[in-house]
DNA sequence: ACTTACGGTAAGTCATGACTAACGCAACGG
DNA sequence: CCGTTGCGTTAGTCATGACTTACCGTAAGT
């Protein structure tokens, strides 16, 4: 867990975005998150199953509900292995414009 | 293209993914690429194709080959989209952290 | 021109996954 | 206690997408 990859695939559906980036703004409950999404409140239930598996959230019991919110150290651990590669794509890449404009 | 959002769902395949950290470590022509991997050409060049689309990856002609390199300017939106939520889960994880020490 | 090398595209197959409805379970409130 | 609220899980359906085979276009080499 915590394991990069994973946050891709999390990542990738259109639903579990929107879910990241409200329980970014502020923490919610799961109801309070399927009332504003066009899906069930099951869907919302699995897709923070698969958030949390990839480390992007957390959550915590508060009375019956079930409150989450947003792992920071699942974002730094993403941010990380994009900073692996950007620095030697950046450098590749100018020295790859450099020898286009010798057309 | 170049939308951040794009680059997780090309970015969540076993096989795509393996192709972008090939490409980081230096251009490589669709062949090349095909030979390494456990799926056929056309295959790579469909993952190709996605990738491009996001905007991670940038082609162009040698001859008969085409040359894929990872295009920075798509891992830097990435890395941008992710900060937004970085700074603000942070600050409110650790607030949260510490409400949780009143126990 | 003919052939060969290289790659993108089309069509079809099969697995994955996003969703709903139905059910089960724990935590309060009367 | 007993009903209610709030979630997670299961089973089943339907769409998406990753893959292969076959085919077509393009750029050299002879």
């Amino acid at each position: 867990m915590t394991n990069a990859t994973d946050g891709f695939a999390a990542l990738a559906d259109d639903t579990r975005r929107d879910i990241f980036e409200r329980l970014a703004k502020r923490p919610l409950s799961v109801g309070e998150l399927a009332e504003k999404l066009p899906v069930s409140r099951p869907a919302v239930s699995q897709h923070l199953k698969i958030l949390k598996a990839a480390g992007l959230v957390v959550d915590h019991a508060e009375g019956t509900r079930r409150v989450y919110r947003v792992d920071p150290r699942g974002v730094e651990a993403m941010r990380g292995y994009l900073d692996r590669f950007w620095d030697r794509a950046l450098a590749a890449f100018k020295e790859a414009v450099e020898e286009e404009k010798d057309s």
